[in-house]
DNA sequence: TGACAAACGGAAACTATCTCCATATTCTGT
DNA sequence: ACAGAATATGGAGATAGTTTCCGTTTGTCA
């Protein structure tokens, strides 16, 4: 459905500038920023923001999209290199990383897009899709459980990310992550090491 | 808090007509309304909303307000004329079936006031509160245990607000609160007593 | 390099928001 | 019951934000 279509160059460029600059304004939490004072700071006309992203909604999921992107790109990366179930928890740490490094974007982007919520669940579902990956290798490793589907740990995440606004969400949001780690790891045997080291991205700033 | 204004008879008129518009059209999923059309359909002139509702944002919140304390009143009844077990058990069901009748409602609320939060963290604590209210009475009772406090019933609840967009939202609901209530029931062994657990996630069944 | 299509920018037209005040309604005291 | 004070009203017009349109520029391909 995203139909590849051959952009020229500065059109390819501008529109990175205007995501870029999208992407940096929402992260702040600007989402009612003017349109055309947008397009000013992106260094583009008007004219130019509007053929791109007719509307702001345009832009949150454009912007969306390539986060969601972005989440998948790093799972396929880490399940690469990593042996399974190690790259299932650091991805799922790292999604928890990523939330707290941009709150003001998630925000953003769930109010903007609170209408065209297509976008939304098929975001969902991809990332539903990647998390369904980690997690059947690591069940064809034997290291993790095979009578849960990734659909209860996205429904955590989903969870978690409602719940940002509890005073001690870091904490409780790596503690859900922990338990539910435990709980899908295969026990023949106690071993339980520790797993509290912080394995973000390495993305933040 | 709420201080007590001697308004104008057609000001308290008009301020009723605005709001029950309001609620309508919210419901109705047209938060996006033009302001001006939004005053027309309410039967007054811009200027008489403005004065009333100087945003969207304080439209939608009065809505909200008014939104809690029909649920409160909902649940101050049900405890004047019911058993506390029932009354709660009532109260929560009727919960749900108003997030069911009112989704749309719901998602604007939600989505016009991702903002202005306070006013959204203050409703929560007032229905929180009145959540307590039924629990406690139930516990003195004896007929819930009292080991677990009202925020785990709020949380549950959140996360079925939150995750309105599945499929089969309404039986998966009820099947929560069914679960939270056999729980919440006090067993004929007793208390349990220095229960720990205060992540739950994945309560799907 | 020239010819053509694709993309650009930003002025101008358009649309929505908000303010202001002359007029209307309600309230209060006698 | 009534006059005067206080409060509220509506909508025209000012202000602010959005979107279109088109002459010009830039990139692409032969």
């Amino acid at each position: 459905m995203t139909a590849d279509k051959p952009l020229r160059a500065d059109a390819q460029r501008n529109r990175e500038a205007l995501l870029a600059k999208a992407r940096e304004i929402f992260d702040a939490g600007d989402f009612d920023l003017r349109f055309d004072e947008f397009a000013r700071l992106a260094g583009v006309g008007v004219g130019t923001l509007y053929r791109h992203f007719p509307t702001r909604e345009a832009l949150a999921e454009a912007v969306y999209q390539g986060e969601i992107a972005t989440l998948c790109g790093r799972a396929r990366q880490l399940q690469a290199t990593l042996p399974a179930e190690e790259a299932l928890a650091t991805f799922l740490r790292g999604m928890i990383g990523h939330m707290d490094a941009h709150q003001g974007l998630a925000r953003t982007l769930a109010t903007l897009m609170a209408t065209r919520s297509e976008a939304l669940a098929e975001g969902s579902q991809t990332l539903e899709r990647t998390v369904t990956h980690l997690m059947a290798a690591a069940v064809r490793d034997g290291t993790v459980r095979g009578d849960v589907g990734a659909g209860a740990v996205m429904m955590a995440l989903h969870g978690i990310g409602a719940a940002r606004h509890r005073p001690d969400w870091r904490a409780e949001a790596d503690g859900v992550i922990t338990l539910m780690l435990d709980g899908l790891r295969r026990t023949s045997s106690g071993d339980h090491q520790g797993q509290r080291a912080q394995k973000n991205f390495g993305e933040e700033k």
